[in-house]
DNA sequence: CCGTTTCTTGACCGATCGTTGAAGAATAGG
DNA sequence: CCTATTCTTCAACGATCGGTCAAGAAACGG
């Protein structure tokens, strides 16, 4: 009936979302995305609807693709303060790694359109909330296994890592040194027993 | 001689601080500058040289005014862990009050102008390690007084406090929920003993 | 009061922004 | 092959951006 889409639309959602990632609402031009994404004008907004829809697809796909892939790690046997450990290893070596200098999508969205959007930050505050929630959960498993004294609150110690997290990746965008996110790492796990 | 400035210069600058932090750079425009410093156009690029350097002025001025009081807290006599514990109580409370929703300047223009700005991560990399060395030396204080363990690296704890610092700047702008903010003071700081 | 200097004012610049719409090209059922 | 439908292309839109400049106004030493 009707001529077909000449691009792969997963795989220019999943360019766009690095190109907001990296560059932020603002700094990104839809002239920049038309460029980068090998996609005209006219079929960008036909397939995502405009810029703003972009971003927003942007963050869900970030949201369901690399930060479910991180928290994964929360599900593996053994040790959950290990699991712990491991996720907040993976997130300093990528700060230092290929993600150097980019920081978080969620708290960079956080940071530059909150004050502007108010959908924006609740979305990133239900995003959030969906992370420390996971965590929430992982801690009271630690707690009946034995390896998190029962007399701490799970829900101070979720909050606490979330914070933590926040922290490593803004650490990332300014003085991303291995050595010195390994050290907050250390004293961030070590705080939990 | 010549005419005088029909305005407070010092005044302008701290507005100019208070919108450039609320609203970030690209969030505030020139026209709006104009109509809250109540100074027009051409007064603004003769007095302050332009958009980026006026912004770069407010951030001198937010380092050395605003986080200056902040820190000044840390030179109070008697236990440096409760000096410490007063400085995060401090920055918790202006983050659910005064200042709901916009986060740390120096973390704003970090996370916003890092990919486009080298210059401005420079200068913030410089602030944050301005702030890192006044814990350090306090964290060396509450050592020789025996409050936290000589075996602890000050170092690493500096940092873990800048990390958590910048976290609860960033949970203040999506969640900036009082009882959340004060768990998060209570682990950290507990995990400095 | 004059003259020099600096500040103030407001119109205006070119550039870039996100978005739109009309026209042409491709698709697939009939 | 015809036709309805959707995608692609590209020029153009009005709005806004940061920055500039010439002309007028105010200040103060002389």
């Amino acid at each position: 009936m009707a001529r077909t889409l000449e691009f792969d639309k997963d795989q220019a959602l999943d360019r766009a979302m690095h190109i907001f990632w990296r560059r932020g609402y603002d700094g990104t031009s839809v002239d920049y995305l038309e460029r980068r994404l090998g996609i005209n004008r006219g079929s960008l907004y036909n397939t995502f609807g405009g810029k703003r829809q972009l971003y927003l697809a942007a963050l869900d796909r970030y949201m369901d693709g690399f930060v479910a892939d991180r928290m994964a790690t929360l599900d593996r046997p053994g040790s959950k303060i290990a699991a712990i450990r491991a996720v907040f290893e993976d997130v300093a070596a990528f700060s230092v790694g290929k993600g150097r200098g980019i920081g978080c999508f969620l708290t960079n969205s956080a940071v530059e359109l909150a004050p502007a959007d108010r959908a924006m930050v609740r979305k990133i505050e239900h995003d959030f909330a969906t992370m420390e929630d996971r965590f929430h959960h992982v801690l009271i498993a630690a707690q009946q296994r034995g390896e998190i004294n029962r007399s701490r609150d799970p829900h101070a110690l979720a909050r606490f890592l979330m914070n933590s997290l926040h922290g490593l990746r803004v650490m990332s965008k300014v003085s991303p040194d291995p050595a010195g996110l390994r050290q907050i790492v250390d004293v961030t796990v070590a705080a939990l027993q």
